[in-house]
DNA sequence: CCAATATAGTCTGTCAGGCAGATTATCTCG
DNA sequence: CGAGATAATCTGCCTGACAGACTATATTGG
């Protein structure tokens, strides 16, 4: 019998040798039910999942630029200009020169913008709460900061704003 | 001259209710970057990442036909037609009917499929380690398992499967 | 045992969406 | 001031995903 097997300990990892792409297959099953479920909440939304990811991008992160903005959700610049221009023609966002750099646009949320970000929010809040069912709600605070934190490390311009954001003011529930 | 500096205010944009998105826009940066690493690392499979996913699934949870691969994967049955057509092709794949029922193939790797993937594999746990590089090993190991477990809760079938194979042993060839 | 319906896989055609490359306006630096 | 870089936009092509039809087999009810 071949004993390469070495289950002596419960403190031992189960998958050691076996594949190690649970990473990927994870990430791969989570965000697609994510997206599923975040785009039948932005149905209404000019591009679904992705215009939420704008909208909320735009709203919470406020990047300084279009390219940047494209950059963090790893969307081309082309592609980011027919997004806007929805967006725009929604009255949802608009675009401002930027006063000190004259190339720039400024991507600023309208009131009604802000508005239905606020709602898409809570609804999308609602539908993770129960893509995450399946853990303990110590888990899933676990899992968001690791999540978090990862994505933070890789990410490519991000980082401080996100860890500046996480400093000040954490995830409190009012 | 008009200076609608609106942001002198330090009270005046705070990120009030915490955004629910840090987890779609996680899982995004961590998705979009662990395919780029795993793109390079596959580059002469048939299908890139994608490639890769399909074969590790085939030989690590041995799915019993190509509807459950292509459910495992997220990916349209008429298109893992075709990708798996490439891969017979490549000789990393085979078709077999399946002897129960003949509508179904049952797909088995090749020998050098198995060679091909065990390189790609170690290959692509290098790729995953640089990627959670920015967290210690306790962390990574904890987010891993986390990932799987709410991956697995929301999975559409497998589950048991995986579960099963995981308790049982690693895929001894049959 | 036959007919009807369901399921696994394949094939075909269509179409949107992404990406490369050129274009315009502006900035920066020598 | 001219040369090169950068933000955004515009244009056109082309891949790759999906719908739907089709074949072969399985299952079920009469």
């Amino acid at each position: 019998m071949v004993e390469n097997v070495t289950t002596r300990d419960p403190a031992d990892l189960p998958l050691p040798p076996a594949s190690p792409s649970t990473l990927g297959w994870s990430l791969g099953v989570l965000l697609r039910e994510w997206s599923d479920r975040v785009e039948k909440v932005s149905r209404d939304l000019p591009h679904g999942v992705r215009g939420y990811q704008v909208l909320a991008a735009v709203v919470h992160d406020a990047p300084p630029t279009q390219a940047s903005l494209a950059a963090r959700l790893g969307i081309d610049r082309t592609v980011m200009t027919y997004l806007l221009d929805k967006f725009v023609q929604c009255g949802l966002l608009e675009r401002r020169q930027d006063p000190v750099d004259r190339r720039a646009r400024r991507i600023v949320p309208t009131d009604q913008g802000r508005r239905v970000l606020a709602d898409l929010d809570a609804a999308v809040a609602g539908a993770e709460d129960e893509l995450l069912s399946g853990l303990a709600p110590g888990e899933r605070r676990v899992l968001l900061a690791l999540l978090e934190h990862a994505a933070s490390g890789t990410a490519p311009d991000e980082d401080r704003c996100a860890a500046v954001a996480r400093t000040i003011g954490p995830p409190r529930h009012a």
